[in-house]
DNA sequence: GATGATATATAGCCTATGCTATATTTAAAT
DNA sequence: ATTTAAATATAGCATAGGCTATATATCATC
């Protein structure tokens, strides 16, 4: 059977927020390439809220995962799976703010909840969301 | 005005992400005075997924921020606050997984991704879910 | 009441994420 | 071309959560 209990959920629960962090930074990373045309380190620490130092560790974070490249002193870019990841990110961020506002989720406190929420959100819930979207 | 910038709902996100151990500990701890009348130490760090030193280490963190007590070689308990916590973080699980239910998710997913996504959701959201589950 | 099994605690290590302080490089301005 | 300002990198520290190995205490049994 599907035995799933309630230690391995925990342990998923753990996986999902070691990977949430990654996805937080290569979604921004995106945004501000396509917004600036590049992303600086001061950029990504400034939107992130952390300090500059904080920014530079997880950017040779994603760059040792394949998510980013840069050289020393220049602006961070993405690898195409970096790219990859922020769309997929970015799509599952809009689906769930819409289902939450859906539901009936102040707008602003959507986007709160989202930036947490996203990362814990199946495959599987996420199809759900967007079926139960479409069907209203 | 509200002026929420996107550094604000990651550092949210974050401060979300270190209660949430927290949260899951009282509550399974409470569970298991519930089921045996005490909780072992042993028990916790099964039910939780995680090796027995672990677990130790976590009720020193939950006796520190006042929400269980404890003597040494003998079993956890909860403090007031701590009960009180515990009861809060499973009505508001049931509430997620009705909800995740409601818009289609299967019974087993939602159980799942609910271990993660409750920790994000805040009062407001956790209103407007519960209005939305009446009102079907 | 001594002994062996079981449970808990402690020591010591690792990784991740945060920080401040400081060095280094790049870029701008005189 | 120097000098200065700004950006990035590095060093070093703290906390939290995980682990294994090991010491210590409790409990059950003979």
């Amino acid at each position: 059977m599907t035995e799933v209990d309630q230690a391995d959920r925990f342990a998923r629960a753990r996986e999902a927020q070691s990977v949430a962090l990654i996805e937080d930074y290569v979604e921004m990373i995106g945004d501000l390439i396509a917004e600036l045309g590049e992303a600086r380190v001061a950029d990504i620490a400034e939107r992130m809220g952390v300090a500059q130092p904080t920014a530079t560790k997880a950017v040779a974070r994603l760059k040792r995962e394949g998510f980013a490249t840069s050289r020393p002193y220049r602006g961070v870019f993405l690898t195409e799976e970096g790219a990859a990841l922020a769309e997929r990110v970015r799509a599952r961020h809009r689906t769930v703010v819409a289902l939450l506002v859906a539901v009936g989720v102040p707008e602003e406190v959507a986007e709160l909840d989202a930036e947490g929420i996203e990362h814990h959100v199946s495959e599987q819930s996420l199809k759900a969301f967007e079926q139960f979207l479409q069907g209203k």
